[in-house]
DNA sequence: TGATCGATAGAATGTTTATTCCATTCGTGT
DNA sequence: ACACGAATGGAATAAACATTCTATCGATCA
C-alpha cells in the first residue's frame, strides 16, 4: 500500500507508483530536476508510452537516443527496481485501457440483438457510473474538498455516519481508514445504538455525515448532537436542501446519475477514496 | 521478414495475417480443425488477447494449461515463424487504439503544478472507476451473469457474504434487495457470528459470496459450509485462483483498476446492481 | 586552476526467454 | 490387435535480454 504525499524533491525511495496516472504525474513533477539524459528519457517516455510498454530496453534506448543503462538509472531514480519494473506500469496502462469506440461497437454487434436482459442492465448501470464520475469530476469544488480534508485530518477521531444507501460508503471508509491507521468510529445505528456510539464525541473530533434523499432522520439527529458537542462536521449530500447541509462546516454536493431508478454510487465512492487517501497523506506529512 | 518456404503438411500459405482482425478471423475459422491442444490455445487466445500481448511464452502457457512448445506449434500452424511473431500481432492491436493521450497530456500541463493534491487524487480515482467499469463491460460474460440471476432468483433466501473490502457491496445489495422485497440475509461476521448466521441455510437457498485478494478465510469457510448443506453458490472474485471460485456453481470474475494501490469498486457495484435488479425482474415475471 | 563528486557511455555479466529436439503417448485405420 | 503417423510433454539449447560494473567525462566549488 503506497500513499503518503509524494513530494517534489525527495527521491521517494520506498515505493513508486504502480498505476500509470500517478507515474505520469511523478515524471512531470520530477522531470525538470533530473540530470540531462534522464530528462531526455522522461520527455520521450511521456511522448511515446506505447514504445516503452512494448519495446525492449535496447530498442527504447536507441529511439530515445540514450544508452540502455540510462533507462535503468532513470527507472531507479523514480524508485523502481529497474527498467522492467517501470515497464510493468506502462503495460498496465494498456491492459486497463478503456476499449476504443470501434471495439465497443464491434462488441455490441457481436452481442447483437440477442443481447440478454442482464447485459442491458449492466450496460445501463455502467453508463450511469461513468456519467456520475465524469459529472462529479467536472463539477467538484477542489477547495471544498481540501477544506474537508483539513478538518478530517485534524480530528482526533473521525465519526462516520451513513445509513441506508450511504452505509456502503461509510463502511468502506471505515475499512480503508482502519488499514491506514486513521482512528475512526463507524456509526452503523445497529439496534438503534447510534446515539450511544456518538455520545463521547468531543470538540477535538470530526464527523463525516453522508445522506441522500430520502434522508434518514437519525442521521440528522446525530449530526445535530455532534455539533452541539463542538465537533466539526463535514457533510456529503445530493442537494442543498438536505437538512444536514446547513449545519456542516464543509458541505460537498454529489449528484449521482441513475438507471431504472437506482442511483449509481460510483462518484460518491471515488470521493470517499479521495478523502480517505488525502487525509492519510496530510497526516503523513506531519 | 518471414518468408519460410512451404511446409510439409501445408496448413497455410507462406504469409500470415499481420493485423489482429484478420488473425482473429483465421483463428475462429481454423479452431475446429486443429488438434486438441491447439484448439485449447485458440480458445484461450480469443478470450485473453491481452495476456498474449504482454505475457511470456512460459506465463501464457501456464495460464492456458499447455506447454510453451505448444504455443510455438500453434503459431507455426497459423503460418507464423514462432510465438514471438504471433505475439507481435496481438501487440499491434493494443498499439492501434490511441484514444486521446495528447489531449490528456495537454490537460495535465494546463492544470500543471497548481492543481491541488485532492484534485489529483480525485482524478486518479475517477479514472480508475471509468476504466474498471468499461473493462468489465467489455469482458463480462453475459451467459454467466444470466446463470447467476437464475440461481439467485430461484432461491428462497439469498445469503450475502462479503467481508472486508467486499462488505460495502453486500451491504448495498442487502439494502436494495430489502427494498425490492427479496428475502436476504447479510452475513456480516460481526462478533464472529458468521457461522451462526448461516446455520439455517438449506438446499432451497443460495449464497452470493464476494471475495477479493487478500481473501478473508471466513468467507471460504462459510462458502464451503453452505455448499455442504446443499445451497447453490454464486461467487464473485478477482481471480480464478480464489479459493471460492472452484466450489461455486457460477463464478463471475471482476478485475478492478486501481490508483495508488486502492482498487476501485465501481465495476463490482455495477454488477451488484445488475444482479439485484435482474433477480427482482425475473421474480416479477412469475 | 585543481580537486571532487556526480553523470555518462559502453563493455561485461548473468539471467531470462523462445525455440528446437527427441522420446513417449495417443488416435486411427487396417 | 497391430502398425503407423500425428500430437504431445519436457528437457536441452542458443539467442536475447536487463542489469551491473568500470573507466571516462563534465561540472561545480574552493
Amino acid at each position: 500500500m503506497s500513499l503518503m504525499g509524494g513530494n517534489g524533491t525527495a527521491p521517494s525511495q520506498d515505493s513508486a507508483p504502480r498505476d500509470f496516472a500517478a507515474l505520469r504525474a511523478l515524471i512531470v513533477a520530477r522531470a525538470q530536476r533530473l540530470p540531462r539524459r534522464l530528462t531526455q528519457v522522461a520527455s520521450y517516455a511521456l511522448d511515446n508510452p506505447d514504445e516503452i510498454a512494448f519495446g525492449t530496453a535496447a530498442s527504447v534506448a536507441q529511439r530515445a537516443g540514450v544508452q540502455p543503462s540510462t533507462l535503468v538509472r532513470f527507472s531507479q531514480a523514480l524508485g523502481y527496481q529497474g527498467f522492467s519494473d517501470l515497464q510493468d506500469v506502462f503495460r498496465s496502462r494498456l491492459r486497463e485501457r478503456v476499449p476504443s469506440y470501434d471495439e465497443r461497437l464491434a462488441q455490441l454487434r457481436e452481442h447483437g440483438l440477442n443481447a440478454s436482459k442482464a447485459r442491458a442492465l449492466l450496460d445501463g448501470f455502467a453508463e450511469a457510473a461513468s456519467r456520475s464520475v465524469a459529472g462529479f469530476q467536472a463539477k467538484a469544488d477542489p477547495a471544498a474538498i481540501e477544506q474537508a480534508v483539513e478538518i478530517l485530518a485534524g480530528a482526533k477521531t473521525i465519526y462516520l455516519v451513513g445509513l441506508r444507501r450511504s452505509f456502503p460508503i461509510t463502511s468502506y471508509m471505515a475499512y480503508a481508514m482502519g488499514k491506514l491507521g486513521i482512528r475512526n468510529i463507524l456509526v452503523d445505528g445497529i439496534a438503534g445504538l447510534g446515539a450511544e456510539q456518538t455520545s463521547f464525541i468531543s470538540g477535538a473530533d470530526a464527523m463525516l455525515a453522508i445522506s441522500f434523499t430520502p434522508y434518514a432522520s437519525e442521521t440528522v439527529t446525530l449530526t445535530n448532537a455532534a455539533r452541539a458537542r463542538g465537533a466539526r462536521i463535514v457533510s456529503i449530500t445530493d442537494s442543498v436542501f438536505s437538512p444536514i447541509a446547513p449545519v456542516a462546516d464543509v458541505w460537498l454536493e454529489i449528484v449521482e446519475a441513475n438507471f431504472e431508478g437506482f442511483r449509481s454510487m460510483a462518484a460518491t465512492m471515488a470521493l470517499a477514496m479521495t478523502l480517505t487517501v488525502a487525509v492519510a497523506g496530510r497526516r503523513g506529512e506531519k
